[in-house]
RNA sequence: CGGGGCAUGGUGUAACGGCUAACAUGCUCGCUUUGGGAGCGAGUGAUUCUCGGUUCGAAUCCGAGUGCCCCGACCA
């Protein structure tokens, strides 16, 4: 894309009273634009990055946990949270139609959820049953804060699961594990994740929560490094060890978290309270065991930023980048260059032309806080060598490439 | 919801109770310029968050409200 018809501009100063680095550099850059606290508008090049964090989400979904993709409404009756006594949270946002009937924005959607699945659930034939979606949810925070950490309006992708028995949910849930391992990974954060043990609620000794380390977190966890996970705070007094490898809560690194995903047993929670029930083999009714795995997709893509940025701007991995390459011309010859450059390669290649009439300076600097992976420079001084200059953001070194052979690198 | 801070052109800031609210940046036009936010000139842009009060006079003082940020509480 040429950068002279991206609909927003950079600009040099940060935000007024914003201090989370996320918020910050995604206002700067024009990646988001702030509504009200905690509500935002994701702007072109947010969006990119937001559909690439999909994107890697749903890969996962469909491939690995082999999961059908819905989208379920916003608007919810409020009936269906009495049945299952979430009614009286305090995060609900609450409305009503023109008839006086109560609905609430979903916070959640296992109300929706199940009694949808009431549909078509019957017999043992019908499961298991795997759906996911990605909408947003809508949570009435008392405080929303650092950005697009913790919003009010949020995207998020939501998976529920339902089963025969515990023992199907278990392999599943164990699955999941996986699944979410390798978003993490391919977000460019799995480094830095852990999946962590918290509370359980009422059926369940754990739930588990992905933690991504990092001082915007508001989460405290305790992590053993030679396991890779970790024991939420809130739990640390019953479970004083690492799970894994027994290892005492003395020896295990204390430090703060943002959690980008969880994953839950439900059981028959949701499931008793809508009556969801299934036929066995033996023509015995039996009621569908259910587990829900999240992430949050804004917050996912802060918690990248909150990782990898640097003091210049943000430094996106490659898989999730708005764009992977940064063009950048010096002079009118080498501009001649770069546009063919860029005519050849637009349509092979994600890459943002840096064609707008702007001292180099200004170029280069917005080049560091929009953070693409690589920044290709052309200048008369390496077209003296048939050559490009390319820089992957976050490292000092250049090198210059032959123009003949940048094929290799798309 | 408790505590703290802040609110002034699009953006970031300045201004003792007193002249036409200043500076930088942005934006427009012209010329020049291109390896790290470039130069000269001419323009443009404000109900100083809202309401009320004190005063001869309020961006400035007082009261209330609203919004934003931070700490805490809360948070499947």
């Amino acid at each position: 894309m040429r950068q002279s018809k991206v609909f927003t501009k950079t600009t040099k100063e940060d935000p007024k009273g914003e201090e989370a680095k996320n918020a910050r550099l995604l206002m700067r850059a024009g990646f988001i634009d702030k509504e009200m606290a905690g509500v935002y508008s994701f702007l072109p090049l947010g969006l990119k990055v937001i559909r690439k964090i999909e994107a890697v989400i749903r890969k996962e979904m469909n491939e690995t946990l082999e999961a059908s993709e819905i989208f379920m409404p916003a608007l919810h009756p409020l009936e269906s949270y009495e049945k299952t006594g979430r009614d009286d949270l305090d995060i609900l946002f609450r409305t009503e139609l023109a008839t006086g009937r109560s609905l609430v924005l979903g916070q959640s959607h296992e109300e929706v959820v199940v009694p949808l699945a009431k549909n078509h659930i019957f017999s043992y034939r019908d499961l298991p049953v795997y759906l996911y979606q990605i909408q947003n949810k809508f949570r009435n925070e008392l405080r929303a804060k650092s950005g697009i950490l913790r919003g009010r309006e949020f995207s998020m992708k939501d998976l529920y699961s339902f089963h025969v028995d515990e023992k199907d949910l278990n392999d599943y849930y164990e699955k999941s594990k996986v699944a979410y391992k390798n978003i993490f990974e391919n977000v460019g954060i799995g480094e830095d994740t852990y999946m962590t043990f918290a509370d359980g609620g009422t059926f369940s000794k754990y739930s588990h929560e992905f933690q991504t380390i990092t001082e915007a977190g508001e989460d405290l966890i305790y992590l053993c490094e030679d396991c890779r996970v970790a024991v939420n705070e809130e739990i640390i007094d019953e479970q004083d060890s690492c799970p894994e490898c027994g290892k005492k809560k003395s020896s295990l690194k204390k430090k703060k978290a943002i959690e980008v995903g969880n994953i839950f047993k439900l059981k028959t929670k949701f499931s008793d309270a809508f009556d969801l029930t299934y036929t066995d083999e033996d023509g015995e009714e039996k009621p569908v065991y259910m587990g829900c795995y999240g992430i949050g997709v804004g917050r996912l893509m802060g918690a990248v930023l909150e990782v990898t940025a640097d003091e210049k701007g943000m430094i996106w991995p490659e898989e999730i980048a708005p764009f992977k390459f940064q063009l950048i011309a010096i002079g009118e010859k080498a501009e001649k260059e770069a546009e063919k450059l860029y005519e050849e390669y637009k349509e092979k290649i994600d890459i943002l032309y840096d064609d707008r009439e702007k001292p180099v300076g200004e170029k280069f600097a917005d080049a560091d806080l929009i953070g693409l992976p690589y920044r290709v420079v052309i200048s008369e001084k390496t077209l003296d060598k048939n050559s490009v200059e390319i820089k992957k953001r976050g490292q000092a070194e250049e090198k210059l490439v032959k123009i003949d052979n940048l094929e290799s690198y798309v």
